[in-house]
DNA sequence: CGGTTTGTTCAAAAAAGTTTGAACAAACCG
DNA sequence: CGGTTTGTTCAAACTTTTTTGAACAAACCG
């Protein structure tokens, strides 16, 4: 089905596409869903915001798929929405700043998954408190303790990380 | 089914349970399947080397899963083949630094997307060169210099973690 | 009000990823 | 050699995650 006489946007052109490509990439690697790369990375490339009907138009995705990716895109901290004259919808830009990007990851994704491993390993050295045999709860203080070394560096690790990549 | 005079080795007692629990939930984060975290998990836990047909009998995974789950993690550095007095089959125990499992899955999770993507990037460049448009092609160059920015960042990030997380 | 635009929700369909198990290979052994 | 043990491979089955799109809600507008 070829357009006639086709005015408005519609297909990305070459250099979105490998660029939309590259972030698609990116987000897989961070366990996040494919739309979430294409919409950033089209917020990336763009010169001036989009709204949802752009994006839904332009990456042939559904309403759905774009509602829900702006709106983790949002809770991320990498996408905001851009101030429009007077305009009923609304258009969103990306945040560029690293820093910012890898502050929203940490925070939503790291963080959480952090602190309910921490919590689990808690209730672990309980249960080995109970063991019986000796031997046994000796070798299991130890491995536990490991874990808690684990998550410690861990811990300590993220607030460094954002100051590096933060400048 | 109950078995009968249960003399050999089967189900996860409750502490095995938890720890492989733990790590399941450890390596989902980092985008790794199921079975690879009880396998560490189980191994990490256990107070001898563990052989393939062990695994599968106490963990009940397949035979396939648990070939392919060690193959995993001895390319990650996370197992090593332990020394058995003169057993056909091979025995695995794990590497429990800390220091070792964040190296290996830089060099084979991390790098390898790392790499390629700065070749994406490289190449997108060439292509921002070939538009026409003065004002649109500006604006590609300094997007794409983000971009050859963030890598540089994550590049020289990824020794300072593993020297942090290395004590 | 009734109609239109904008955006959200969520059950069902589709896609992606994981696990299984049967077939195979390789090493050992009597 | 033929039989047994140990481990690998990979297509198909299964599971999980993502995407879709129809139904709905909310805001606006004439």
């Amino acid at each position: 089905m070829p357009h006639l006489l086709d005015g408005d946007q519609h297909e990305l052109d070459p250099l979105e596409r490998q660029v939309v490509a590259v972030f698609v990439d990116g987000v897989k690697v961070l366990g996040l869903p494919r739309s979430i790369g294409e919409i950033y990375g089209l917020l990336f490339i763009s010169q001036s915001p989009l709204s949802l009907d752009d994006l839904v138009l332009r990456l042939q995705i559904s309403k759905g798929s774009a509602s829900q990716g702006l709106r983790a895109l949002k809770s991320l901290g990498a996408v905001r929405e851009a101030e429009v004259g007077a305009e009923r919808r609304t258009y969103y830009e990306p945040a560029i700043e690293l820093k910012r990007l890898v502050g929203g990851f940490i925070r939503e994704q790291v963080r959480p998954h952090l602190e309910s491993g921490k919590t689990k390993i808690s209730r672990l050295a309980e249960t080995a408190q109970e063991i019986d045999d000796t031997a046994r709860r000796e070798f299991l203080g130890e491995r536990i303790e490991r874990l808690e070394t684990w998550m410690r560096s861990s811990g300590k690790v993220l607030p460094i990380l954002q100051k590096i990549l933060g400048q």
